[in-house]
DNA sequence: CGATCGTTTGAGAGAATTCAATCACTGTGG
DNA sequence: CCACAGTGATTGAATTCTCTCAAACGATCG
């Protein structure tokens, strides 16, 4: 409400906002709904790196390029600054400040958890973990495919162990990309902290 | 030279500099030298998270507690701040904004690296790596172990990887913790971009 | 209804780990 | 100066965890 050059845009889930080798034109502020950012390899791989919520920014980048992609996950509300007002403004940078600060913390125990955990433990920590707080069920968006490429994982790996963790009764599904957390004590103690 | 809350100090190699559960009093700014960040688990296991240099910063965070550790890897001259003082600042918020911009770029492609990339393809990118920008001879000091950490693997396999990157030609030893990259664009090929 | 895409399940292969033994290096004390 | 731990690196063998391959199953959509 303080940036004339905001624009406020609504998406449909599954757009992209930007690709990798896009020039940096845009910085989003998610307002409502999720979204992820990766890193795809020119074999074919992808690595999901973050899954963004409201309060987030998405195409905060160093560089010309944003060196990273940005798919909607649901139907999101954004709000769009331009690149070179946002990162110029006192008032903003001061915000982005705080949050790439805020941010680093989430990265580092992403890349603890890619680096240092089995995938029982992957799994337990991402349906344990903080990104999803409210308590209980929750939407994650993700397919399972999706949930493989952020854990460092194959779909098939990821298939067995949420088997497992359903079969141990610590969760059950509800829907797609939805899950239940039914012991979420017992899923910290797998995580490994 | 403009901040007068800074004290310049020296550091001898191996040093800590804080661990994770230590409360956020200082920030660090590398003069000369270098330091790793690191994060641990309960049980022992450990994952390096970066190794900084000359130029960039260490104590950054969030929170309250540094939630990871720091410690130099060989004599280092660094650069001590309040850390009320130096996030109040208006000159270094904006010279920290810049920096931690610039840095997620290189923990999104560590990200990946983690994620997606077999150990033949972390050895590779590591020793052609951008870190190591100084062509050809260039010291890492990191003990083996400390690679393994690095590259989310076990000392046994990095020491494997490596021995064949040698026997390759890609690659030869010049001491504890040196190396001499012979052939960076094989080892960039190898490294799947 | 058939086609397609994603998930599930099984069996097998493979990459990295684990375990174990040896080797090399460093510093210490006799 | 040499013997001797103590640490980290190397090498080999065996294991195991995850991946790969393949098929079946289930949804969704023309």
């Amino acid at each position: 409400h303080q940036e004339r050059n905001a624009h406020v845009i609504r998406l449909a889930g599954r757009t992209s906002l930007f690709d990798e080798a896009d020039d940096v034109l845009h910085l989003y502020e998610i307002m409502s709904g999720s979204i992820m950012v990766f890193k795809l390899l020119s074999d074919g791989r992808r690595q999901i790196l973050e899954v963004l919520r409201a309060g987030d920014f998405a195409g905060l980048t160093g560089g010309d390029t944003y060196g990273y992609g940005a798919l909607t996950l649901c139907p999101c509300t954004l709000r769009r600054y331009d690149r070179q007002a946002a990162t110029t403004s006192p008032f903003m940078q001061q915000r982005l400040s705080r949050y790439l600060l805020e941010r680093q913390d989430a990265v580092y125990a992403h890349a603890l958890l890619l680096g240092r955990k089995s995938a029982a433990e992957r799994l337990a920590m991402f349906f344990a973990g903080p990104a999803h707080l409210k308590d209980a069920e929750f939407d994650v968006h993700l397919s399972l495919r999706e949930v493989s490429e952020y854990l460092g994982l194959r779909p098939e790996t990821v298939s067995r162990q949420i088997n497992r963790l359903c079969k141990l009764g610590l969760l059950s599904r509800s829907g797609w990309g939805a899950y239940r957390v039914k012991d979420r004590r017992a899923l910290s103690e797998l995580a490994a902290v």
